[in-house]
DNA sequence: ATATGTAGATACCAATTGGTATCTTTGTGT
DNA sequence: ACACAAAGATACCAATTGGTATCTACATAT
């Protein structure tokens, strides 16, 4: 009945998706003891302090969420195709719950302001991540004589991240997927 | 040397400050006491509770936030000009601080799920304000034959603001204006 | 000059925060 | 069967949270 892994896992899962949903700071222990059902003690057995919670949840958070773009870009064939996954990937954020609460990215580079260095650092990580699968796949796209220079690639990944995020952020808003839809459609008359 | 009512604005100006760095829940009373010199005391005369000062320093932003734009889109005379004071306006959140924090509507649309509907709710309204400044603009538009039909300005309105929100999000985490930057020239190719 | 209402300070409150020390339970190796 | 180490529960802690009751000082009208 004790499984020291498994329960160190579910902590993990159920504090990312309170942290991706109310924020890291506005959550507390008591919150996470009542999703989890476990005992401060239990937590702190697994975690240094409530910090490094924080960081390992959000890290869950990208491992997941990576481990999704990575997947269904390596399953497409073509350009065209990789590039749609990244679009279903979040368009998937207005119906598919990989976790709750949007865009950990998105979530982590607003709530970091100053305060909570940590989360800021890994919200740089995961944006230079993403930036770094969209600029391979833009590369991907040269060969095809698709897109023209380097300067340009850079440009289209910034541009890209932009509008999917800035979607997300209104889509999850409004409650309303009708924005990130127009989002991801403008980018695929873009490519 | 007593003044209430600078004493109730300097309190909702340094609380809006905070709020929208810090974020609305993370900031305590305290915090609020230490920036503005005040006690616990004056604050609680001059507003319910916290959550109505909340209320009070995001509809303060807002209204810092429509002011400058509104004024610039109106000191502007054609519809290229008046895009472009948009655009001047959002680069000016890596430079010119007309508040500290970035984007209030971002803040809010983040911070606002799930719990704290007051946010919430203040932040769709924003935003709505928003679609609704980009929208009679594209309506200019439509005179110099610069934009199609009414579903399009829709359409664009929403990638505007998608871009807009986004990139500023992008740059104010890296620390660089450089996303923003290629954000609004691709807005501006689009114009 | 004085009375009065109000702005703001002081002093408190219960509840909650993150964190720790200690105790009990459980699985495992012998 | 038993010892031992580790997992998790219980019980505490000081500090901080939002909030209130009360008191003092000030501005203004008479």
């Amino acid at each position: 009945m004790r499984n020291p892994e498994a329960t160190k896992e579910l902590i993990i899962l159920k504090s990312a998706d309170l942290f991706n949903t109310k924020g890291y700071k506005a959550t507390s222990l008591s919150d996470i003891t009542k999703a989890t059902g476990f005992t401060k003690g239990a937590i702190y057995r697994h975690f240094k302090n409530k910090e490094d919670l924080e960081q390992q949840a959000l890290h869950s958070l990208s491992k997941r969420m990576f481990k999704e773009i990575s997947t269904s870009i390596k399953a497409a064939t073509n350009f065209q195709d990789k590039m749609e996954a990244i679009f279903i990937f979040f368009e998937g954020y207005m119906e598919t719950p990989l976790y709750q609460g949007g865009c950990p990215l998105l979530n982590a580079a607003i709530e970091s302001d100053d305060a909570n260095p940590i989360i800021k650092e890994q919200a740089l990580v995961m944006l230079s991540r993403l930036k770094e699968s969209m600029h391979t796949l833009f590369q991907n796209g040269i060969k095809n004589n698709q897109v023209k220079s380097t300067i340009t690639i850079d440009y289209y990944t910034t541009i890209f991240i932009a509008i999917l995020e800035g979607g997300i952020m209104m889509s999850r808003l409004e409650n309303n997927k009708t924005t990130i839809t127009h989002a991801i459609n403008h980018l695929r008359n873009l490519v």
